[in-house]
DNA sequence: AGTAGGACCTGGTGGC
DNA sequence: TGCCACCAGGTCCTAC
């Protein structure tokens, strides 16, 4: 589900909701999602003031502070994989005799899904998870920096120039489809955005990488960089599962041009627009607007 | 270097 | 209504 606008979104809201807040209790109903030792990671967050929350590439970076500890920073990093969600709500807390969950919800009635829930004291953070796919851990600085230097490029970065995506590019020999979803060479595109940023471009998401010339990659770097930007102004795209971190939805829905619209007319040239597998995942596109030769 | 397939998980949808 | 196959916004791993 979450690309880069939405996870971008999510800090956004939670960094206004969380900053300088301390948790108090975290419960934890699907211990997989954890990928830290449980005990270090309880640890790690108890007491903790929330000092930031940022995005990077597909990833939620929560810093946590305490002045007083021998390591007075740590960093939370989420990835919400498919279906990971953030929600904020002013309900009680954890209380020692009794399960966080059943305080919050008195009937034993746990809504489906709630995989971690982060006690603030008088409000709640709960993390959902239909499918539980998603991941957290916590991270010192120093092996936050190791992880970081995996990701590729960020794409709203100033470092992420035109001169810089035609390097990613020109030693390709992939799709551009393929290509754009590649973290490790730009991070936090991903399926939709993927197709609208090639529909944007006018670029079929068969061609070759390394086949594009100067003028192809500017159009690219600049379409990229309008719908990222577009679909984060709108607070992203929600096409079944995203939502807010207080269950509003985003909008960017009501721009896509291609995703999700096999069978129907281009809004551009009335040709209808196709879907097609690469990599096993569904690619969008209208073959008049991007047509496979120059 | 690139890609196919499976794994991780759950739930919605459409066909019979 | 029931069962089943297939689909889903992500990513990692192994095998060719």
């Amino acid at each position: 589900m979450p690309e880069l606008p939405e996870v971008e979104t999510i800090a956004q809201e939670l960094q206004i909701l969380l900053q300088g807040k301390k948790i108090q209790a975290v419960e934890i109903l699907r211990e997989s999602i954890v990928r830290s030792p449980l005990t270090e990671f309880q640890a790690a967050l108890v007491g903790r003031k929330i000092s930031k929350v940022k995005r990077r590439a597909k990833f939620l970076i929560f810093s946590l502070e305490d002045k007083k500890h021998p390591n007075p920073l740590l960093f939370l990093v989420v990835h919400l994989r498919m279906t990971g969600q953030f929600a904020f709500q002013t309900q009680p807390h954890l209380s020692p005799s009794q399960p966080f969950s059943a305080l919050v919800y008195p009937q034993k009635m746990v809504p489906k899904n709630q995989r971690i829930l982060f006690d603030f004291g008088k409000e709640t953070l709960i993390y959902y998870d239909q499918r539980a796919l998603g991941q957290m851990a916590i991270f010192t600085p120093a092996h936050f920096q190791l992880l970081e230097k995996k990701w590729g490029v960020e794409p709203l970065g100033k470092e992420f120039t035109c001169k810089r995506l035609q390097n990613i590019i020109h030693k390709r020999k992939i799709s551009l489809k393929t290509l754009l979803l590649d973290q490790k060479a730009i991070a936090g595109i991903g399926n939709i955005y993927a197709s609208e940023i090639l529909f944007a471009a006018g670029l079929h998401p068969k061609r070759i990488a390394s086949s594009l010339n100067a003028k192809e990659a500017e159009g690219l770097h600049f379409s990229l960089l309008k719908i990222l930007k577009m679909a984060i102004a709108e607070k992203g795209t929600t096409f079944r599962d995203y939502k807010r971190t207080r269950q509003q939805t985003g909008n960017f829905q009501n721009f896509l041009k291609v995703y999700g619209r096999a069978g129907k007319t281009c809004f551009t040239c009335k040709d209808l627009v196709q879907k097609i597998k690469q990599n096993q995942r569904s690619t969008f596109f209208c073959p008049q607007c991007q047509p496979m030769s120059v």
